[in-house]
DNA sequence: CGGACGCTTTGATCGAGATCATTGGCATTC
DNA sequence: GAATGCCAATGATCTCGATCAAAGCGTCCG
């Protein structure tokens, strides 16, 4: 079963309430299970995990967290996409990243939230009580390495970014950009060539340090050009080979 | 004593190879102790670690580690700043940060560097070999939670070098960098107006991604409004308030 | 000494993307 | 079904920093 419709199938038996009743077997069979820090905890360590997650629902442009507010739960995407960002001090927004399934969410050993996180579509998590999974953590000092692992990996995503947004060709930009989005959506399904998200016009704007205006005509660009199609499921790449040159050149 | 004489004092007594012969008292007497990792790191431990540290000395414009190399060690800057950098795909150069005294370099997880470092100036470093320092943190827990906690700041420091870097007005981009570099600074020394390094424009300009035309011009714009003085010892901060109205307006 | 090199400085011109302005579609709400 | 708001699309103009060019300056070294 392809990824996509183990996470419908199991987002289906959420709403029924069935894991609620076997937690046990909750994270044992969770999708994203292998692609994300809970793939890291060994089989022995996952009936306890199940024992504190509690699944979690967010509605489309419903705020998850803001930044600067306590830290009270850390959060596993299991479906959906969420937009990070943190306001600046001269007003402006930088959206520091995008979360998909599999993506950790809070960071137990920082009192508030780095950033604020909200709903692109209709977004699945599971929560765990940040005392209870500093606990959990403490008590086994290689999931502190996992969380590391995974921290550290956030750093070297942020580093890329950095490295994107230092770019100051608009149309290298866009492409790098959904170049690295389709990377890490392969994490979940190699296959992918169609982005599932419609993720608003605005939102890569502050991602990439552009305005709205000129992410739309490098959009439509790449559209007149064939290279991508977008559709009201989300951007399918058309021709990655050109997307790389232009990413590249 | 302040911390720059220390500096100076151990240094002096590095070269002299006097702390060779008392290692456990190494680190006890650090001048970076409490500013770094090695703060973290509790007295009862404190001899183990000292007893694996290696001082070693890296002259201007040598480089530490090369991007992609294997990790081999892990260091802590005593002394001296150095610029971390990555080389991108397109030819271009990212500095990703300044490295100064207190800071740790090399994360002991990772197989390989995730950027290239060299020295500014003259560079003192405490040198811990990978394989040691990891088994003394998998020993103790409660120092991966230091680790953790060091990581996460640095990632944070990216983030704000994102925001930084996203900043389309080069005036506000420098101010708000030397802004933050004396934020840094201030760990070991609150007073401090002077920066005491002497950054190569061209450095400056990588990592707010501007060019050196662009740096030196701005630079030129603020000696001459008085705002800052350059000497041949760093960059003195004349006027703190305008800079903040620049970094903020 | 001379000259090559690394780094800084300054001027002139150009162009990509910001900014400003307007329109249109589509969904939500009363 | 009119009103409101959100988002996308596109044209016209402007601006700031990139780019191109050249010169200055200290220092290292044969």
């Amino acid at each position: 079963m392809a990824p996509s419709q183990r996470v419908e199938q199991m987002n289906k038996e959420l709403r029924k309430g069935h894991f609620l009743a076997e937690k046990d077997r909750f994270c044992a069979y969770c999708v994203v299970r292998g692609t994300s820090f809970c793939g890291m905890v060994p089989n022995e360590d996952m009936a306890q995990l199940s024992s504190q997650s509690r699944p979690l629902t967010l509605d489309r442009r419903r705020t998850l967290f803001h930044q600067g507010d306590e830290t009270q739960s850390i959060y596993v995407v299991t479906s959906g996409t969420l937009r990070l960002y943190q306001m600046l001090a001269d007003g402006r927004r930088q959206v520091v990243g995008f979360a998909i399934p599999g993506d950790l969410l809070g960071f137990p050993l920082a009192d508030h939230n780095d950033y604020s996180a909200d709903a692109l579509d209709s977004v699945y998590l599971c929560q765990f009580p940040r005392q209870e999974f500093m606990q959990f953590l403490n008590q086994r000092a290689h999931l502190l390495g996992a969380l590391l692992t995974v921290t550290h990996d956030e750093l070297n995503r942020t580093r890329e970014q950095l490295a994107l947004i230092s770019q100051k060709n608009a149309e290298r930009k866009m492409a790098q950009f959904l170049l690295s989005f389709r990377g890490r959506q392969m994490r979940m399904d190699e296959e992918i060539s169609v982005l599932p998200v419609r993720i608003p016009q605005a939102d890569i704007a502050d991602f990439l340090g552009l305005t709205i205006e000129t992410v739309n005509r490098m959009l439509a660009r790449f559209t007149r050009e064939k290279i991508i199609a977008i559709t009201d499921t989300g951007v399918e790449l058309l021709n990655l080979i050109r997307l790389h040159m232009l990413a590249e050149a």
